[in-house]
DNA sequence: TTTAGCAATGTCAATAGTTGAGTGCTAATT
DNA sequence: AATTAGCACTCAACTATTGACATTGCTAAA
């Protein structure tokens, strides 16, 4: 258990160090306090030894440490107040009635990635079924495959065409439109190989392009994680990488990926903090997510950003986002 | 005019500063050629004069300048024969008759990518003109409005519905498919502004929302531009910018302008090389590229590389791939 | 319990010395 | 006239070395 003045003493070296990332010494945090430097060096050292500060090299001052990250989030951080600019912005978003639900996060997002020039991520994981499937005829020998998931996703592929007859392309279509239209997107290849196959396979001759068109448009549709993210690149102008080229580089890779946000651990009702090594992205960043769910549609928001991150200013605004999201 | 053995001399230091991004000195070249080096640095000397070599200080060995390899170029550089396995694995590709042709090429460019360890870019520059508008119901409130161009795009936009009548805006999307189907895309807002607007408006009460959705598709449609990009990433491991965190930034947001390859300068018929300066992405970069034309369907290939790339081959397997396109 | 004072430690930036690769020039050689 | 050996010179890159500075831990006094 940690005294009052030893919790004043470690939330002062956070706040500081998330401002200038430059190791804080006994002196700035003393003038603070009126209290001597010998104190602080004291209380600090104590501080050092159960773990919540780290020195750079022995005469350093100190560095807050993954658990003193930890400690300050759970115990010392405040949820910070939202100026009502910032509220007014979003809330604006939200009234604007002609968005739908995930274009306004989109630009939520946006106003959010300006505002902390931190990345912020939307990830939709919603269970899509078929709602549709169509093909549009382009020219003598192309053809447009179309399928669109009742979440409003579409995904297309161009079908090269020769000597194939549209009758029968017709009729596949209205047969996978008659069979599985409602099935969830993830077992719709399933369905297709084992229900739909044989069946076309009996009546239709050439049936082999358009069943292996429709197979890759739907298969495009379900590996398609439906992630938006913004201010991708605000990250890299962090100090901690200004000189740093190899994790600049090896960021970017990270960022490539798609399970990006999904693959750091579970996430529970409430606002999660991954600091440092518990997000497997990069030790000096942290990733805070959080679940919504409004009315069905469900996702994960997400915004990565330095282990020194305005914890309490990037919580309150997510919570803020996803309250006004679940309140639509 | 240049000897025969200074041309021997910028060509070996060209080839041999593609290798090692390191000064080539005189020693270097005058074992290869079996003459001194104070010859060889007397040749250099002149090269030099005329500007096709550089020195980073008095002393050091000689870099080639732009000039150098524009020279090298036009004069010195032979198409280098393609390695069987290369011609081989790119006609595979196009044989495959179920491929489209915009996906033959994106398979292709991955495989250069893959091979040169540059990144290659295909911008498909058609003039697309609109096929076919339609609105697929998804739940109470919300629709999708599709757009379809005859290349063979699709764009969505979902609407939000509360209060607007089906039958209304299946009127609307009739309406817009009879009148401005065939119309080329960058002139439908346009269209849709003055011809389709005051018509709606006077027979259909609430048409705002619907009109304004397909407005926004159009738009997006308009201003996407149909860039596939491979090994985007391979650019940033060079050596030229391995310690150099700040270039790396520019050239990830320069990679992130959709107009990377058209803003360059116009391309001729054949295959164009923008050294250093002569493309606005980096003076340490170069970048080929060429137009195709394949039965109506046009576009840009264009690969981006060191400027010390390796020319012979990648102007070889540029040739060689639009070949293939323009064969099919 | 707090604090003043001090020795100890490590960073940072500036300075100086050393090495080595490479050049230009010149005088001798072919 | 062209080539080359030889030499003085230059500069980048590396390796100490130094002093100024910030900061610590410890101790003895308040």
């Amino acid at each position: 258990m940690l005294s009052n003045r030893q919790n004043e003493i470690l939330k002062l070296i956070i706040e500081e160090y998330s401002k200038v990332p430059v190791p804080v010494g006994s002196k700035s945090i003393c003038d603070k306090l009126n209290i001597s430097s010998a104190t602080v060096r004291a209380e600090m050292a104590k501080l050092e030894d159960i773990g919540y500060l780290e020195k750079t090299h022995v005469s350093s001052g100190r560095v807050p440490s993954e658990n003193g990250y930890k400690y300050y989030v759970n115990n010392l951080m405040k949820p910070k107040e939202m100026t009502g600019e910032d509220m007014l912005n979003l809330q604006t978003i939200f009234q604007n009635k002609s968005l739908v639900l995930s274009d306004a996060i989109e630009k939520s997002l946006e106003i959010i990635s300006e505002i902390t020039n931190y990345t912020a991520i939307n990830l939709e994981n919603n269970e899509s079924r078929l709602k549709k499937v169509e093909v549009v005829p382009l020219s003598v020998d192309n053809l447009l495959a179309i399928v669109i998931t009742d979440n409003g996703h579409v995904e297309n592929k161009k079908i090269d065409l020769k000597n194939s007859d549209l009758e029968e392309i017709r009729k596949t279509v209205e047969l996978i439109n008659k069979l599985i239209v409602g099935t969830p997107i993830n077992e719709v290849s399933e369905k297709l190989e084992y229900e739909i196959k044989p069946i076309i396979g009996q009546y239709i001759q050439n049936h082999e392009m358009i069943y292996n068109a429709f197979y890759n448009a739907f298969s495009d549709l379900k590996n398609k994680d439906d992630m938006t993210m913004k201010g991708k690149n605000k990250i890299l102008e962090l100090e901690e990488f200004s000189n740093n080229a190899d994790k600049i580089k090896k960021i970017i890779n990270k960022f490539d990926d798609e399970n990006i946000v999904s693959s750091i651990k579970e996430e529970d009702g409430g606002i999660n903090v991954y600091i440092g090594t518990e997000n497997n992205i990069d030790e000096d960043l942290t990733v805070i997510k959080t679940k919504y769910n409004a009315k069905g549609e469900e996702g994960t928001l997400a915004i990565i950003g330095p282990k020194r991150m305005d914890y309490d200013r990037v919580v309150s605004l997510l919570d803020y986002l996803k309250s006004c999201i679940e309140r639509e």
